[in-house]
DNA sequence: CATGCGATCCGCT
DNA sequence: GCGGATCGCATGC
C-alpha cells in the first residue's frame, strides 16, 4: 500500500472477542478485487461467542458452514443471509476458541466510485450503512470466505492508520437476534452518521 | 419517521 | 420444512 497504514498483525485477534470488537471501531477495512482497492472505516461491530453464546452460529457445534470459526484468528468468516445478503466477520480467539466480529458498517474512505458502482441507485449514505450493505459495496461473496487477512499483499486486510477506537464506544444489544437479547455486545462510534441506523433496546447512543 | 412485509436461498433438523 | 447476525419499498401518520 501507498498509504502511512499498517497491516494489524494476529496477535490483535488473538484475543477475546469482547475486546477485539470494540478495538476494531477507527481501524480499516481494505479490499482488492477487480483490480481496484476500496477502503472503508470499521464504525460498528458486533461480537459473536462460540458455546457461550446462544445467538452465535458456532453455538451448537461446528458444521460446514461455521468451520472459519474455529479456526485460526485473522481470517474472514462470510455468510449468506436471508436469500441475498453476505455478512462479513473477523475470527477472533486462539484456533479452537469459535468466536468472531461482525462488521455492521464502514464509512467509505476510498474507492467511493467503486462502491457505487457496486450499489447502482442507492444513495451515497446507504453504501455502507449495514453489513449486507457493505459487504455489496466492497464486493464480498463466499468466494473470499477463509481469506487471511493479515497478509500482505492480501484481498481482505484490515490496516491501522494511526485511528484509535474510541474512549467510551455506544454499547447496545445486537441487532435482528431473538435470544441473548441481554448480551450487551454491539458497539460503534457514537454519532458516527454511517453507524446503521436500527438502535436496539439498551443502547447508550446520543 | 415508524412500521410492515416480501424477496429468496442456505443450513440444519 | 422452517427460520434467519438483512434490505428495500410501500404505506400511513
Amino acid at each position: 500500500m501507498a498509504d502511512s497504514s499498517r497491516v494489524v498483525p494476529r496477535s490483535f485477534f488473538d484475543r477475546s472477542v469482547l475486546d477485539v470488537a470494540p478495538g476494531l471501531l477507527g481501524k480499516l477495512l481494505v479490499v482488492n478485487l477487480g483490480g481496484s482497492t476500496v477502503t472503508g472505516r470499521i464504525v460498528e461491530t458486533e461480537a459473536y461467542g462460540a458455546d457461550d453464546d446462544p445467538a452465535s452460529h458456532a453455538y451448537q457445534r461446528r458444521t460446514h458452514r461455521n468451520a472459519v470459526m474455529f479456526g485460526p484468528p485473522g481470517h474472514l468468516y462470510m455468510y449468506f443471509i436471508y436469500g441475498m445478503h453476505w455478512c462479513a466477520n473477523v475470527v477472533t480467539g486462539a484456533e479452537g476458541d469459535a468466536s468472531a466480529v461482525l462488521i455492521r458498517a464502514l464509512e467509505p474512505v476510498a474507492g467511493v466510485p467503486e462502491m457505487q458502482a457496486r450499489r447502482t441507485g442507492r444513495r451515497d449514505r446507504d453504501l455502507t450503512n449495514g453489513p449486507g450493505k457493505l459487504s455489496a459495496a466492497l464486493g464480498l461473496t463466499g468466494a473470499q470466505n477463509f481469506s487471511d487477512l493479515t497478509g500482505h499483499p492480501s484481498v481482505v486486510q484490515i490496516r491501522d492508520d494511526g485511528t484509535p477506537p474510541p474512549d467510551a464506544p455506544g454499547v447496545s444489544s445486537r441487532v435482528g437476534i431473538s435470544v441473548a437479547q441481554d448480551y450487551l455486545w454491539r458497539f460503534y462510534i457514537a454519532g458516527n452518521p454511517w453507524v446503521s441506523r436500527a438502535r436496539p433496546s439498551g443502547g447508550t447512543d446520543v
